[in-house]
DNA sequence: TCGGGGAATGAAAGCGATTGCATGGATTCT
DNA sequence: AGAATCCATGCAATCGCTTTCATTCCCCGA
């Protein structure tokens, strides 16, 4: 026999379907005995109710649609994982695509996404402003680190944690620094740039600004290496993934961490904690960036049309071992 | 004005909404000039077929599901990625949930998603067997990494690359080794410390078994202690994550690696090249078994009730710098 | 005793698409 | 020219559920 429904369960109860519905949705409004037995009835025989079918009445999908730029980024599954839980909190399934670094295929997954969710949370969006407001147009949607005024948008703002992690060096004597750019692409490696200059003009100290680097291991490792051919003792790095990669190549050849250069990440990935030495950075409030996005998205679902919402929550700096006292020189 | 269906369009056009249907769905059969028509008008309203009415009356969800166990685990990313390219070139979403390394919530996600997807993938489950046939019963369901009789299954089988460690390290003059074993509730984790204990009982040399620890950096930094305690100049971690925290836990006590211990991880998850030194392990073919595990799915829910298919891929053996010659001694 | 009100239930109308069957006009065959 | 075909299209049923409105029944107060 085919897939239950509830019109199995009404005539296997003798009730009407109305009754079977209710007895799920509204079940104050069934009498005890015909809703236990219709609860019976229903485990009996393993009914489901079809998600298609509620959703084609209520014009709801109970989905919601999560886009990364890119999955293999340390610093998403934590996202992903806080964005699904809270989903889940609020009765929503997620649907997860990877834009794989792509800004047409970001707009193009919103575009696909559509019709299956009812809104949608783009994290890290690389594509124009005008691309994602277009993309965007009849669909709630907010932006995770990218503001855009017209559509909401939940960030995490680390510039007076990068200001710590600046008098933090400053305490330990540094006075010369470098500043490894991320991509240029990204509304976050601007941000990031801007606070640390703002910071070193700030303190008058001198400050050798290079890259762009790409927000990869790789990238990194070619930030190490530029950062060698300076005199800084004090570098931050877009991310921490880069400065995974420029610990590598300072260690590689030879160069002592924190005893010669100090290094400062950014996000506080897993990966911080893990590598040798463990990573001074900042730390991104990923629960908090998550579940504040969805509830963002869940109110632009119910009240469409709203006025968006805009959301900055600070990172905190964290100090650990790839920062310490300038090497005596 | 709301959403447009296809009514909006076939009243605009002047056809019926049947025509408009076919338009999309069987273009063949629709004369050339009104299907242009209709896309124009489609294009220009904005339309987006809904895919609740059209599940409803196909039956499809165009989804599936995947069930990993803990997204914050390196080794998921990737398989993430290849699924979701997958499903996406077969035409379906994908839906993701991190079961947080809970059993109960594996099953418990397996039913949330009955239905709304068409069938799942159930990423290196933790629940009993007899959980999983129940929680799978009518759904088609395929197994990553753990092998069931009636389920279909796509495993990586790593025991011919971990005789290869073992004979890297075996000529590279180890004699004394350690097998860090993993989580016991794991399939993988039994199915390595065999391979490992056949090869050294093959080999006649010296093999001590520590553990099991957890699948976590920190369960790796206990293993690197507990292998301090033994003289096992070869060790076996679990996986990458494992290694790396042994890695880290040999560093944090001054012991050089590979100068005095070598250490072999697997599933080179990125984590693996990123560490310093680079890890020695076992390379999964994760392309390949998430493309896989979505092509077996496929064939599941277009037979359902076809036999379960198993499919096994062998990882490969990579060295690199965790290992090295024995130290003199 | 009778009417009013509330509680429990049923009937039926959609939601937006797909699809089998019917239809009508143009084309082709004999 | 009349019949047989075929192509493009329309009609209408259907998928499984929610929800409004109506109905029935019972209890209570006057």
């Amino acid at each position: 026999m085919s897939k239950p429904t509830i019109y199995s369960i009404a005539q296997r109860c003798g009730v009407s379907a109305a009754t079977v519905s209710r007895a799920f949705n509204r079940p104050e409004l069934v009498s005890e005995p015909v809703r236990k037995q219709i609860m019976a009835a229903a485990r009996e025989l393993g009914y489901q109710p079809s998600s298609a079918a509620r959703g084609l009445v209520t014009g709801r999908a109970e989905t919601i649609g999560l886009i990364v730029s890119d999955i293999t980024n340390p610093f998403f599954p934590l996202l992903v994982r806080a964005v699904q839980r809270t989903a889940e909190r609020m009765g929503s399934a997620l649907m997860l695509v990877d834009a794989e670094e792509s800004a047409a295929a970001e707009v193009a997954h919103v575009a696909r996404l559509r019709s299956r969710v009812d809104g949608v949370i783009v994290a890290s969006p690389r594509s124009s402003s005008a691309a994602l407001r277009e993309a965007a147009r009849g669909l709630p949607c907010v932006l995770l680190n990218r503001p855009l005024r017209d559509l909401s948008s939940v960030i995490c703002d680390n510039t007076s944690a990068l200001f710590d992690a600046g008098e933090h060096l400053y305490k330990h004597g540094h006075r010369s620094f470098a500043l490894l750019a991320g991509p240029s692409a990204s509304w976050a490696a601007a941000r990031r740039s801007q606070a640390i200059r703002r910071w070193a003009r700030g303190r008058g100290v001198e400050l050798t600004e290079l890259g762009p680097f790409r927000a990869t291991f790789k990238g990194g490792r070619q930030a190490g290496a530029a950062l060698l051919e300076t005199a800084a003792t004090g570098a931050f790095a877009f991310d921490d993934l880069t400065a995974c990669g420029v610990l590598a190549e300072l260690a590689g050849r030879g160069v002592a961490v924190p005893g010669e250069r100090s290094v400062v990440g950014c996000d506080d990935v897993l990966l911080a904690k893990t590598v040798t030495p463990s990573l001074t950075t900042v730390t991104a409030p990923m629960d908090d960036l998550g579940e504040t996005a969805v509830q963002v998205l869940t109110r632009q679902i119910e009240a469409p049309g709203g006025a968006p919402e805009h959301v900055r929550l600070p990172g905190v700096f964290v100090a650990r071992d790839s920062t310490g006292p300038r090497s005596g020189s």
